[in-house]
DNA sequence: TTGTAAGCGTTATCAC
DNA sequence: GTGATAACGCTTACAA
């Protein structure tokens, strides 16, 4: 195995140390940007390290250290676009720097979880790790992190932990904002599909419907909802209970955009016209809501960004306090919304 | 940092070392199941291991073996579901095992990429590295791989190397049979939405496109081709292109399933009823194409399968010349395709 | 079949 | 400020 080509000797530490007259440790001291340093005996360092190309060995390190430059991501999400998204902003905020991105997806109905999210960092040594929704929103994995002595930030929809280890943004208000704009249309009779149970972006978005209405006084009554699990097929069978009643809603928002996607299609199933005859709002702006017909009137997550803070805070605890946590959502107004018939 | 909790301990192989009464290297030699250890002795140790917990150190054998259990998924893919996809295929893999996944996006037209992934490569010691179109078709890294000793699998939509180091569908058979469906419905002008130059993918659906409207003497000049670039806006546009001509295609297939979403929208800004006035097609079988209206006809493309196949390929180098390295496609239709009108 | 000694490339300890 | 020396936890010679 791993038959290395050619001059591939890579340069040590001890290299560079025999190279520029110091001992390793003065080497090690300059890696680390150790403070009490001479100047000139930095730069004499740093001169045969560039000279030499060397590269500090991080499976030493890692040993010596005792944790592994490298940031984990812990999930269990029915939303794959939401994963790829955070994912995609790790990325952004570890590229150019010596961390990696090691994911960990998880079935968190299977027994062992614990066992398995801590074999997990002991065994990667994991600098720190990022939780996202809905496993964020269980404190006990905190109690988990705080005792491997692991640092994390947790991704949510509301204000889950102190800003040093969250991300989140505000779905309820978020709602709320969306909701108005449908009653400014004109709308009376609203409809909720709402998110899997246990889910507090499924809480808080429902609560932002509710209110928006509470304040206006219009009805947000049971009849007016139905649950769905994040899933295109939950979207479409929840749809199709709140279209098919005797007084169906104008306007239905559904707590994400591939349900709102399958709310379309129940919608189309019975020859209704979107926005004509109902209009719909979803929740995410992933890649499907300008790709469906008519392009959906949706909530931007901004999942990316949160992603990359979240690797930041990580990267730099001491900053991780004052950066933003709460990131803005922005209501997309696209062609699946118009004012209602009569 | 890294304030380990209570008993937190963790043993050694020289705690299992001396508490089954054997050195360190036959405790080694159990963990890497050296064939020559007398059956008593293993199981000795064996026992100890497991009464103690005991789990080797990732990071002190990277050291001593110089590489990794870390596997590579390197890519600059414009088609994000099917990376992730790919991605959870991967991970299907190695779940159980000791290995974990980094993943490393690249900028394939920034200057300096070969450095990029040769540090990647180099500095995270990679057990293995799976690389994704199109990077997987430029042989110049197979290069690179080889000279730093790194196993390698590609991915792939036609026979780019030999079956150890590949994972394949084959693309263009499966256009052509998407073709023949549309023609055994009685389309007999049939536009193609092309995919970016050099995507070996892109020409290889070309070529079945084309092959099967040779084959039964259709037309298949440049008027019934537009190119785009696998997203959903160059979709739109080269739909828009093919359908506002003096005659038509009554069907269009799309390179893949984004675009051919842009191509339904392009239908419906024209009035065009799909699949009334036209027939779409598309091809992967992402999670879009059940998911836009009408649900799309398209070509499953096995993904995950190639992933899983790949990460296992890397990990028992041994089969990996035995095992599958082509993958089926499947035809599914589905609403977006009907006969034509006249 | 098993053990001893010497690394692997870093960092920590504690003198000077 | 800087440098020996001993870890870190494992594997690979090479002996026995």
């Amino acid at each position: 195995m791993a038959t290395r080509g050619k001059g591939d000797v890579k340069p040590t530490i001890n290299d560079v140390a025999r190279l520029s007259g110091v001992s390793k440790k003065t080497v090690s001291r300059v890696i680390n940007r150790s403070p009490l340093l001479n100047h000139a005996t930095r730069e004499k360092v740093e001169a045969v390290i560039a000279e030499l190309g060397y590269v500090p060995n991080p499976q030493a390190r890692a040993l010596a250290l005792r944790h592994n430059f490298v940031l984990g991501m812990i999930y269990d999400n029915p939303n794959a676009q939401m994963v790829l998204n955070f994912q995609e902003g790790v990325l952004d905020a570890i590229r150019e720097t010596e961390f990696a991105l090691v994911i960990h997806p998880v079935d968190r109905h299977k027994t062992g979880l614990f066992d398995d999210i801590r074999k997990f960092i002991e065994q990667q040594r994991l600098y720190g790790v990022m939780i996202l929704p809905p496993l964020s929103e269980d404190d006990a994995f905190v109690s988990l992190f705080d005792e491997l002595g692991c640092r994390y930030v947790r991704m949510g929809s509301a204000e889950l932990d102190d800003p040093a280890h969250l991300v989140q943004s505000n779905d309820r208000q978020a709602v709320r904002e969306a909701i108005e704009f449908l009653i400014e249309q004109g709308h009376r009779r609203i409809g909720l599909i709402e998110g899997p149970e246990g889910f507090r972006s499924a809480l808080e978005r429902r609560e932002g419907w509710r209110e928006a209405l509470q304040a206006h006084g219009l009805p947000h009554g049971p009849e007016l909802t139905a649950r769905g699990n994040y899933t295109f097929e939950t979207g479409l069978s929840a749809g199709a209970q709140l279209l098919d009643q005797a007084a169906p809603p104008s306007a239905i928002f559904a707590s994400n955009d591939v349900m709102a996607a399958g709310v379309v299609h129940a919608a189309r199933e019975r020859g209704l016209e979107v926005p004509g005859d109902v209009s719909i709002v979803g929740f995410d702006d992933t890649a499907i809501a300008a790709t469906i017909w008519p392009p959906l009137t949706t909530v931007r997550w901004p999942i990316r960004s949160m992603g990359r803070s979240a690797a930041r805070k990580l990267i730099h605890p001491d900053l991780a306090a004052k950066e933003q946590s709460q990131f803005p959502t922005e209501f997309v107004p696209r062609a699946s919304t118009a004012a209602p018939k009569a």
